[in-house]
DNA sequence: AGGTATTCACATGAAACTATTCTCTGAGTTAGG
DNA sequence: TAACTCAGAGAATAGTTTCATGTGAATACCTGT
């Protein structure tokens, strides 16, 4: 990076500027995709369960499992979009709802998840104030306004019932009978395989009508998927040689989640961009994955509630690698409430939130016993030196010490 | 030596309490007829 | 007069505390050799 660098490297890197990317959307979440490889098999199933609505049958309700990144909301999505272009060529009417349960601001209650629905079909509906039944009222009449089928997506709906109970499953099961002129059918998908396990029996039997489960992928697997979004992605001769490779391994280390390598090979592309490589090196990989990793850290933390912070705090004085027990973070856990204005929780209730730290994968703690000496937790710190000072920093901003 | 009982330092559960957020009702307001 | 708005009551929820019970194995204490 000195002055000298020769006037031939210069324009060299000048003409290689140009980006990488060809098209880097093809990277991006909420990309679908034309070509979804190993997935045939639920692309036919599911294709063929929903098939009827060309022949204005109603179609079966499904439910798809599987996995974080395991492709069934891709899949789903694709299958929905063809659907729709036969449809459309054909005069079918038909229609289309897909509401995420996850994103908690619009859709983790009975009434957001039916308002949210009827908006999605062109009713204007208050954020608040109505009774529910008023709003279920709306989206009937939203659905029954003509002769059509309605397709409603329920992305993690596991997220839905455990926040809001499975009687709005219940309802959704049952809407037909309510409709004179059209006809709806759910496409559920949950990441929880158990899902079904404490479901009311009356909902299971209708949503589960039909099931199609959906594996992890393998690292070749993830490797192929790659390589189908890399050539959308990348202008050609900008992967060095086993960079997908690592990628893929990273990611099926895992559980196989797709989502997870596609967004390596994103970051990894960023950084490389950002240093001016004309290739994606494997290096950029494993820079990547450190940031990754790092983004979520921070995320997690400047989200937490201002207790769990000051419980984090208290852990991050612990020298990385050595270990802490529950007694220890107390004491001081509560020196930083003092220091920070906070009113101490009950040991008790820290004691959770060590649990919930653990769970958020920020700390890694672990129940053992030490005979006479009494039984807690021991809890260390995985994350590296440099981003434990960053991490203290943040949450000196962020709890005022 | 081998076996049983204690004991520690919390973990883990359940119930009760609180503060906040949602839902819903009805009074008041608006606007169109 | 129907539709809309909004404050406030009451219900639902999330976050905590209080009280109670559970836990695993290093030690202490026997017991019989």
């Amino acid at each position: 990076m000195t002055g000298q660098l020769g006037l031939a490297d210069f324009f060299e890197e000048f003409l290689n500027k140009q980006s990488i990317f060809i098209d880097k959307k093809a990277l991006q979440q909420n990309y679908t995709p034309q070509v979804i490889p190993h997935r045939q098999n639920q692309i036919n199933q599911v294709a063929g369960i929903l098939a009827p609505v060309l022949r204005k049958e109603k179609p079966s309700n499904i439910f798809c499992y599987g996995k974080t990144g395991t492709g069934k909301t891709v899949v789903v999505q694709y299958v929905i979009q063809k659907l729709l272009e036969s449809a459309s060529a054909r005069n079918v009417p038909l229609k289309t709802v897909y509401v995420n349960c996850k994103l908690k601001k619009i859709a983790d209650t009975e009434y957001r998840i039916i308002a949210e629905l009827a908006r999605s079909l062109g009713k204007d509906v208050p954020s608040t104030g109505l009774p529910t039944d008023e709003v279920y009222n709306l989206f009937l009449e939203a659905i029954d306004e003509k002769e059509q089928t309605v397709l409603l997506v329920l992305d993690e709906v596991d997220r839905l019932v455990d926040r809001a109970g499975d009687e709005i499953l219940y309802n959704l099961t049952r809407i037909n009978g309510q409709l004179k002129k059209s006809q709806v059918s759910l496409v559920g998908i949950s990441n929880d395989v158990r899902f079904m396990d404490n479901i009311d029996p009356r909902v299971k039997s209708s949503l589960g009508e039909e099931e199609t489960i959906f594996h992890p992928y393998n690292a070749m697997e993830l490797k192929e998927i790659l390589e189908e979004r890399a050539k959308l992605a990348f202008r050609p001769d900008v992967l060095e040689g086993g960079v997908l490779e690592k990628c893929s391994a990273y990611a099926a280390r895992e559980h196989g989640d797709a989502r997870r390598a596609i967004d390596l090979l994103r970051v990894a592309s960023e950084v490389a961009e950002r240093e001016n490589a004309t290739k994606i090196l494997p290096e950029h990989i494993d820079k990547a994955e450190e940031r990754i990793e790092r983004d979520r850290v921070l995320e997690i933390t400047v989200t937490q509630p201002k207790q769990s912070q000051a419980v984090f705090r208290a852990i991050l004085d612990i020298p990385v690698n050595k270990k802490i027990e529950t007694g220890e973070v107390y004491e001081k856990y509560k020196g930083i409430c003092s220091a920070a204005g906070l009113t101490p929780l009950t040991q008790r209730r820290v004691s959770d939130l060590i649990g919930e730290l653990d769970m958020l994968g920020l700390i890694t703690a672990k129940v053992i016993s030490k005979g006479r000496y009494g039984r807690t937790r021991q809890i260390y710190m995985t994350v590296s030196e440099d981003l434990s000072t960053k991490l203290k920093d943040k949450l000196k901003e962020e709890l005022g010490i």
